[in-house]
DNA sequence: CGAGGGGTTGACGTTGTTCAATGAGCGTGG
DNA sequence: CCACGCTCATTGAACAACGTCAACCCCTCG
């Protein structure tokens, strides 16, 4: 991967409405909502464009015009100290809304950049404040989402702060493996993890070094195969059991009915 | 300290709107507020209650119908591993509205409880539904509220993750003394600090043992002093530059103007 | 006056870091 | 085609940060 930088090459969105399905998908399942209502908010996405690993999506400190729903890719939120350390607050991946905070917060107090390859779609703040007010019930909606990204803050707060060693490697990948299963993005037990041991240490509180240490205790233990970008669980309760995963804090249940 | 535990005392509200001045204070620091809209949203306080040190203002997995905003005192918004450790992911401090994450979620995902005897006014969800329906403005301000809660809970990860040893207690310091000071909480240097050594461990994954060893050596290199429920800042450049603080992600400063 | 919550301190053990060397894979340019 | 520079992964040994165990203090409250 190449370090992050801010070259973005914008691709033409063609005029047709960007495939939003899987982001419709995480909201349908807590939510209900029309085709219609689908529609309706896939119809406002302005542009689609491609992104190289390392390319920004936003900008600490910056005040942007737009939201971006990842179609294809990963990224991460992260932030850096004065030292260059850098720590990822969230991995985001296809059908997330990731800088859904910008809308209410104006300035980002983190950067957002792609892991991967990426293909982004965007949605200017003017059209999101014109669908919540045709349609009261969208705000609602996605004030939920975004507190649904603090509840997952809190529990990566409980990872670090209290489980260690394999446990906290273990709850990462229960989490990126639950998520990817709403979008449709495993198969069996695989599922693709792209992100490298520096990457997964920078989520942890971890150095690499120690990241490919209990990585490789996981495979030993037999709850994991696979070192590359894809990840195949082999004991999933073992996997739970060990990282005390609980898939309540991502709210993946419906609310309404 | 007692336990967490669970006894409330509900105390009758009398009739007259809770003093909500120092919630608005921090709404005011960001957003303009009208006298009357201000009033209107301290008439919609339905009952205060008295809580001690070690109540449960709200707990995790309960669906409550109503939010609680801290008239008095200091709490915590926590979780506890199976093993019984507690992380703490919030200090919260009067004229925090601390629950309003409950209104979009219904289902909390973690606890708040008093860390100190409390007076907590209580909104319900049902009044707050009412109030936005009627000046959707609020809706916004309230979205950013808890979008402020999402910052902090990133930069305790950049904390936890990144920094160590004084420099994580440091930090700490900061936080508390900048937001008690917007709420008026301060005198000269002085704020109150009414954490155990046992419950900073806690906000910071450390053991109470080693909380005490970095104090001590924050008293010696003399940026802070005060060692019970009041901490007095001798340095706060020092500290600051120590726990390379930057109060950004607490959004202190005027948005709309 | 005894129990229990906090704070303080020391010796020692564990977890995770640092430094350092090595190899595998991959794209680029000669 | 191969050499090269690069990123990523792997491993070992010395070291630092932090946890554990244990003892002791003070204070408050019943």
């Amino acid at each position: 991967m190449r370090t992050f930088l801010d070259n973005q090459v914008p691709a033409p969105a063609g005029g047709a409405a960007p495939d939003i399905s899987r982001f419709l998908a995480t909201i349908r399942q807590r939510f209900t909502l029309s085709e219609h209502e689908g529609d309706l908010i896939a119809s406002q996405f302005q542009e689609v464009v491609e992104l190289n690993a390392g390319d920004y999506i936003a900008r600490e400190g910056q005040k942007i015009g737009f939201c971006s729903l990842i179609l294809d890719g990963f990224a991460a939120r992260f932030k850096e100290t004065a030292a260059g350390e850098r720590q990822i607050m969230e991995v985001q991946i296809p059908g997330d809304f990731v800088d859904l905070h910008s809308y209410p917060l104006e300035v980002l107090d983190h950067s957002i950049a792609a892991l991967t390859p990426c293909k982004v779609a965007r949605l200017p703040h003017r059209a999101l404040t014109q669908l919540i007010e045709d349609h009261p019930r969208f705000a609602r909606i996605l004030w939920f989402a975004t507190m649904v990204d603090a509840s997952m803050h809190r529990e990566w707060l409980l990872n670090i702060g209290t489980r260690n060693g394999m446990a906290r490697i273990a709850h990462l990948m229960c989490e990126i493996y639950s998520r990817s299963q709403l979008v449709g993005l495993t198969e069996g037990g695989k599922f693709r993890f792209p992100l490298s041991q520096t990457q997964i240490g920078e989520c942890l509180g971890y150095t690499q070094m120690h990241v490919n240490r209990m990585l490789k205790k996981l495979r030993q233990v037999g709850v994991i195969a696979g070192t590359g970008q894809v990840v195949e669980i082999l004991d999933w309760e073992g996997l739970q059991r060990l990282a005390e995963f609980d898939p309540a804090y991502l709210y993946l249940s419906g609310r309404e009915g």
